[in-house]
DNA sequence: TTTGTAAAGTGACATATGTCACATAACTAA
DNA sequence: TTAGTTATGTGACATATGTCACTTTACAAA
């Protein structure tokens, strides 16, 4: 966590605050100045569940996975954070180790934040405080709304719902497949479900003609159908 | 939502950021004075899902359920607030409709302070503003908790943590019984399954000892094997 | 290319959980 | 108290999902 080059940041928190309208010149300027930034190759891990940090990260390019180890061994992905986001922000605010561990999906590249940095800005600019009360509230009802999901909603309702959600977020490629490429497994792990029921889900959805792999690659065929499947059953 | 009687409230947020030392004394006096309190009857909604609220209510008496509704028709608690506890804020910060209903599970008393009040806090009182961002930041930790038992914990562990959380968070009355007491179908929408199943997992429970039951009452007798069920298997 | 590893996919099977259809008990309001 | 309503409890059954044990395929490094 040492190696970080120095480097300027334009997207990040500074870039997320800026379209805010929130910050300060001068505070914007400090923030990104004192930024330094790290490359992730695919499959590492920028920090692990339990450990202390000592800033907060922001996503300059790449993708991760938030993930949450379970008492059964398995591991929940709670989030896919992408360019300009931050990670790390809510353990350095509640002052607790992180509960969560962020693993890079793709190569990336993330910048780091001090800490001191971001309880400078909480203490002095309140309008950014405000701005990441409101982001942390949002993330709140985004949780809520998981909650339900997983509590109430079938294994195949949950895949068809992230289907949905790594369309809408990550967008889709030139051939219409989604952008963003996740393992079978991965998959399982965001919906909460063994590999194999992921697998076999899938290849039902594809049987209907709802979706069209190619590889790892899937491409979303009838969103209505999925739709349809993801509110009533 | 209109007949609220004037009256004091030293719980509440008041209370809450008392505690942190954070709000000066005039501002303390300000939102305590422009306090109504309210008188809710059990099984009575205090607000519904979908609406549009005008402040938050703070609980000075009793204990309400938060609940959404799902797709499939179910309600699905995602919190059970007590007293000192604050409903309804997420909503108002992120200038929305509240995500959730909030039903009282026994005979309460709550007070509403009208979102300008919040509002006028949030945008003068950063020490508030911090104090309501950590508050946030740690309902989104048990968010994430929550999620994950969702997802990867059967429905005899999630009973079983419920159980565990009942008595840690509401206590036990004289003879040993959660003083909460709550429907076996409160219970079942705590955890996310239907009601039978989780008269049955309370059958067991009791059939092994580990809990005693009095008509809807509960009794935990064996707290380490409920401990044991909820972590290995 | 070869080879090794990780991922995808399949089949068989056990089991947890949801659903429906009731019976019974507890509570509430008249 | 009585009647009506709500909650508890039980049985039978269908089905969704997890688990284990593999095979096959894709991919990456040597």
């Amino acid at each position: 966590m040492n190696d970080f080059n120095e480097g300027r940041c334009e997207n990040c928190v500074v870039r997320q605050l800026n379209t805010l309208n929130e910050l300060s010149k001068e505070e914007l300027k400090r923030i990104s100045d004192s930024k330094t930034s790290k490359f992730i190759k695919k499959g590492e891990a920028i920090f692990k569940e339990g450990e202390k940090l000592n800033g907060v990260f922001c996503i300059r390019e790449g993708v991760s996975k938030l993930s949450k180890l379970s008492d059964n061994g398995k591991d929940q992905i709670l989030k896919i954070a992408a360019k300009g986001e931050i990670m790390g922000h809510r353990s350095i605010i509640t002052e607790e180790k992180t509960n969560l561990s962020a693993v890079a999906l793709n190569d990336m590249e993330v910048c780091f934040i001090p800490k001191q940095h971001l309880y400078d800005s909480l203490n002095s600019n309140i309008s950014f405080t405000k701005a990441v009360l409101v982001q942390m509230a949002e993330d709140l009802k985004f949780a809520d709304e998981l909650v339900v999901n997983m509590a109430q909603k079938t294994v195949k309702q949950r895949i068809a719902e992230t289907l949905r959600y790594l369309e809408s977020n990550f967008g889709i490629d030139d051939d219409g497949y989604l952008k963003l490429i996740l393992t079978r497994e991965d998959i399982a792990n965001i919906v909460g479900t063994a590999k194999e029921a992921c697998i076999r889900t899938l290849a039902t959805f594809k049987k209907e003609g709802w979706i069209v792999t190619d590889g790892k690659r899937i491409k979303i065929e009838d969103e209505k159908a999925l739709y349809r499947l993801i509110e009533g059953l």
